[in-house]
DNA sequence: CTCAGTCTGTACAACGTTGGAAGGAACGGC
DNA sequence: GCCGTTCCTTCCAACGTTGTACAGACTGAG
């Protein structure tokens, strides 16, 4: 069996009250009492149950954080910058992952975790505004990714479209005029990869540049694999791009696979832009260009957005856009051909 | 204010277990009774408060896993299996990472999460075993990586030297005989790596092949710097292995990254293989052979060794030696020459 | 029509903790 | 020696839930 303070308290003959006084550091506690308890403490070893401190306080100091799919790395990494951040306001994290399916980030947004996380930091990536808007939940919520709406919820981003831009007019500045854009999906309603889409065509238009149809390369996800299948089939269809763009680093690799393997040299003969800036992107063959989001500004905006709301319950919540910065940060794959 | 089961009693007009009794699907509750109070129930918009049911029940439904790095692909996907797993047991998942460091492992394991979590799975690299004798915490705790010891804790292993000899004998098939080990560190507690190093040993010796100390690399993590590290050193020494066994495939990426750059293909001039079959591994412009442990079943077992203890926490907890399978997955980095 | 048995809902206590108020001892001043 | 203060400790209630015990109502059999 556990030990409480109510055996603590037996055991040192005083009241439970008293043991609760010092295990909290109250400051009414003659320095006797105060070492009696504690040895009591010691003794039988006791630890204070978290479940009941919770209860009675009404917080769990536990924070839930959601993302679509920890395997893939860029998310792996931003939920280690969550925790750390967490960890420094005391807080700890649970972790979710939604596999980006609609469904299971509404029943997550929809707080079934109620009453054990103090807040839910939530990436959506199929979750429409209106799954929001009738939310009954009191759970303070945060989103990540960058959204237009008008909810009652912070929300942390970068600017999509101007990270899209610095990136294509960098290939631009490579001397690269057939610039690729990968990674859209018509039926999906992840908003970045709409604005990165949009940022590309902005910034090629300002250019007068042309942004034909042929150069964007639609996919089923955002994953390696689904990098590669669009690569492969803009190649087969005739398509020679001089220069890709990827919605994020993972489809970037697996572009650069493909070309890798259709003899095509990254970054002589095609140039390639990621977007993430994953530590995998790095250490490949050809490390990979890549727009560099500021993963632990992103983390602190988050949590620090949650403890306001969590201390001001009464005001309503701001619904503000928070942004963090980004950096292109040139490598391997954009390198040469000045 | 939040909606408890006493407002919905008053609500109702009923007593507050009877409300209790419909929210949990007791039996004896006529249809009508059952109607009125799910009616105010649906009105109020009640939703149970977890912490209040946990501190009743003695029971959280959370796990803790602590893992050494999320950014580590590695851990990143065995996490993402364990919340899997958890979530069909109707458990969450509270992450941590202790940045492989033995202090903030001790302090995990000690239990600084009492109370609330109901079971923890503890992947330690520096942690030694007598760190765990002294441990006062009455929460079951499940070790994962393969260790020596008698301790009352279930721990779940790959058989770490015969992965490693196989890894081995497939490089002495494909004609190889300068295999190098790269991923050693003599001062770290890490067992698999020296479990693998032995492997490797174990098997050039039984071949008949040299395994002299200049074709063991030494690292100071485990990570695409370090074996990039390593290699680069090895090859600065004038040292010409025609094959490279990584302790995992983030050192191996590491290492062919350098090889790389040095003019050496892979794997022409020097095979490799990895280890942890991370996705990262497929879709390098050489894909990388590796070991690849099962780590569905690691997660699985995992889980259920704790559920088990939860289960019979009368009897004492066994302390067996759980075994996932592994394989060998052949890929490009070890193709040719045969 | 009575009695046993079944069904339905209620009252109370408990899980372990902490906030607030009240109790009691020690002490100094008069 | 009495009183007012101060300081320390204790008592009580509450956080929201569920298990146990029990009371009352209803059913069917004898």
């Amino acid at each position: 069996m556990r030990v409480s303070l109510k055996d603590v308290a037996e055991r040192a003959g005083v009241s439970i009250k008293t043991v609760s006084n010092v295990v909290n550091n109250y400051q009414h506690v003659t320095p006797g009492m105060r070492a009696r308890v504690q040895a009591a403490i010691d003794e039988l070893g006791y630890r204070p149950n978290m479940t009941a401190r919770h209860l009675r306080k009404g917080r769990t100091g536990i924070l839930a954080l959601a993302v679509p799919e920890l395997g893939n790395p860029y998310f792996a990494e931003l939920a280690g910058a969550v925790i750390d951040v967490a960890a420094e306001h005391d807080l700890t994290v649970l972790l979710d992952h939604t596999g980006g399916d609609r469904e299971r980030e509404m029943l997550v947004s929809q707080g079934f975790r109620a009453g054990v996380i103090d807040g839910l930091i939530l990436s959506p990536l199929e979750l429409e505004v209106e799954d929001l808007r009738g939310r009954e939940d009191d759970v303070p919520l945060v989103l990540l990714g960058e959204r237009e709406y008008d909810l009652p919820y912070d929300h942390i981003a970068i600017d999509n479209v101007a990270a899209a831009r610095t990136a294509v007019r960098h290939l631009l500045g490579r001397g690269r005029n057939r610039i690729a854009y990968l990674g859209v999906r018509t039926d999906s309603a992840n908003r970045p990869a709409h604005l990165r889409l949009a940022g590309w065509r902005e910034e090629l238009t300002a250019a007068g540049v042309p942004a034909p149809d042929s150069l964007i390369g639609p996919t089923g996800g955002w994953d390696r694999g689904d990098g590669a299948e669009a690569m492969a089939r803009m190649l087969d269809a005739g398509v020679r791009p001089d220069a890709v763009f990827a919605y994020n680093d993972l489809v970037a690799i697996g572009a650069m696979r493909v070309l890798h393997e259709r003899g095509l040299r990254v970054p002589w003969d095609v140039a390639v832009v990621g977007f993430d800036d994953i530590a995998e992107g790095r250490f490949g063959a050809v490390s990979l260009t890549t727009i560099s989001p500021d993963k632990r500004a992103i983390a602190r905006l988050a949590v620090e957005s949650l403890l306001r709301t969590l201390e001001n319950r009464a005001e309503a919540p701001a619904g503000r856009e928070l942004t963090a910065e980004f950096r292109l940060v040139e490598r391997e794959s954009t390198l040469g051909r000045r």
